[in-house]
DNA sequence: TTTAGGG
DNA sequence: CCCTAAA
């Protein structure tokens, strides 16, 4: 098995590298609002091509993430490594997307259907002897001389040829079925893991079945079919564009991304406490709390999670530059699949952490060893241990509990205090031992110094008695 | 880079 | 908890 999936991992590898010469040229040359007819095809064809690379590139990641290091990892990193960024492969797909749905919407089926006889032509002639040409993919120079021309286009096809009629795709659905027809999914993890996340049949059925509909020779209708093609390629590519990557495709991506990343931007300063994450993983995990229920129950309150958790990354707005998207029932899987713990700790990486008894005493017992105003010696000394609390957490925390205190203190003077957070009481004990150190340590113009401060709580006090008092005179009225 | 303060 | 101005 290793074997085998060696070599198919390794064949589209090379396809991945084809596919993405093929890509820069088209880019570069063919990217002009206007294309000739003879472009026209470069670039649909190419798109074709792209289509089926999209099915099996999680093949690559999968394959390079799972425990299975039988295939030299040397052989593929570069690869994966190099080809997401050196191509931008949100543009690629959006091209893609853009021109099927021209095609769609422009009818050029006529087009569509001559390139598919090219490629059918051009298969033959790759089936029957082109095949030594394999690594050669046209270079530059020679695009210069002839953009578009039959190099290009040979190049394009014989991608396409090689994976609709070549070992490359029955190794794909041959070797690795086993894994799609069972139920249990990680038959073995790797098998599992390709089989049950990247290759999806119903695809790969409907693009065999578009291009049997083509080879077969049944071009009478090329205004139709070729219309039918067309959109079903777009839609194909649509959907598969829309669909938000799992989490754990993210962070296997990331993960295989991460060296990438190092010089690309710099992170926060607030993430000195923090592990870094990238603002990808940022963007993703947004989105998911935005859109997970917010049942809290089990990881809301008062456990002290204790996530290697990250936070405070301020741009929102990166664009999702995964090229990938899994399908959605393995997406809902993956959601199924990672356990009711693991969900938690995604939800409380956005979420607010429930700050617990133990950690208010000792926040408290930091002011009062160092004063207001060093939170981050406070945070050095005595949080040090949780990476979720930064000292602005703490200095917010401190503010919360003046608040909380001047509150009781108002209790206890004798306003019935309704309490205002009736779900996690602090001690009294301990409000009151935020009351002492507000005091000394004089929260700067939240609770100013003891005259100021003698002045804030009968503010509260004032208020409500005001209140009552013109109650009372309402009373009286 | 840290803190204060507002949202 | 986030963001930003100011120190």
């Amino acid at each position: 098995m290793p074997k085998s999936n060696r070599k198919t991992a390794y064949e589209i590898h090379v396809y991945w590298s084809r596919i993405s010469n093929a890509y820069k040229l088209v880019k570069r040359n063919g990217n002009r609002e206007r294309l000739n007819s003879g472009e026209q095809k470069i670039k649909i064809n190419f798109l074709r091509s792209l289509a089926v690379l999209k099915k099996t590139t999680f093949l690559l990641f999968r394959f390079r993430s799972s425990e299975h290091h039988s295939l030299p990892k040397s052989s593929l990193q570069p690869k994966l490594g190099s080809s997401p960024s050196s191509l931008d492969l949100d543009q690629l797909l959006d091209d893609a997307n853009e021109v099927g749905e021209f095609h769609a919407t422009n009818n050029l089926p006529n087009t569509y259907a001559e390139v598919a006889e090219n490629s059918f032509r051009q298969n033959r002639r790759f089936q029957l002897g082109n095949s030594s040409s394999e690594n050669k993919s046209p270079g530059p120079s020679r695009i210069d001389t002839d953009a578009f021309g039959i190099s290009e286009l040979s190049a394009t096809m014989v991608m396409e040829a090689e994976f609709n009629n070549t070992p490359v795709e029955r190794g794909l659905t041959h070797e690795l079925s086993p894994g799609l027809g069972t139920k249990g999914r990680c038959v073995t993890p790797l098998e599992g893991n390709i089989c049950g996340t990247i290759l999806d049949n119903r695809n790969i059925h409907k693009f065999n079945t578009n291009e049997n509909y083509i080879e077969n020779g049944d071009l009478s209708d090329e205004n139709v079919k070729g219309d039918i093609v067309a959109n079903e390629l777009a839609s194909c590519s649509r959907e598969r564009r829309l669909r938000k990557p799992t989490r754990r495709y993210i962070e296997e991506f990331l993960d295989s991304k991460s060296e990438h990343n190092k010089g690309r931007r710099k992170l926060p300063r607030k993430d000195k406490y923090l592990k870094v994450m990238s603002t990808e993983e940022s963007y993703h995990i947004r989105h998911e709390v935005q859109m997970m229920p917010r049942s809290d129950s089990q990881c809301g309150t008062s456990v002290p999670v204790q996530p290697k958790s990250e936070r405070r990354h301020p741009n929102k707005h990166v664009p999702v530059s995964g090229f990938l998207s899994e399908d959605e029932s393995s997406a809902t899987e993956c959601k199924n699949v990672y356990s009711s713990a693991r969900r938690c700790k995604k939800y409380d990486r956005r979420r607010q952490k429930m700050w617990t008894l133990t950690e208010v005493m000792r926040l408290v017992d930091g002011i009062a060893e160092y004063g207001t105003g060093r939170w981050t010696h406070i945070k050095k000394h005595l949080f040090a241990s949780s990476p979720h609390r930064t000292p602005i957490d703490l200095r917010d925390k401190w503010r919360n509990l003046l608040r909380a205190s001047c509150v009781n203190i108002q209790n206890k003077k004798g306003v019935e205090g309704k309490q205002t957070h009736a779900s996690r009481p602090l001690p009294k004990s301990l409000l009151q031992r935020v009351y002492e150190l507000a005091n000394i340590y004089p929260y700067p113009k939240e609770r100013g110094p003891k005259s100021v401060k003698a002045i804030t709580p009968p503010m509260d006090l004032i208020e409500s008695n005001s209140l009552s008092f013109n109650w009372g005179r309402k009373k009286y009225e």
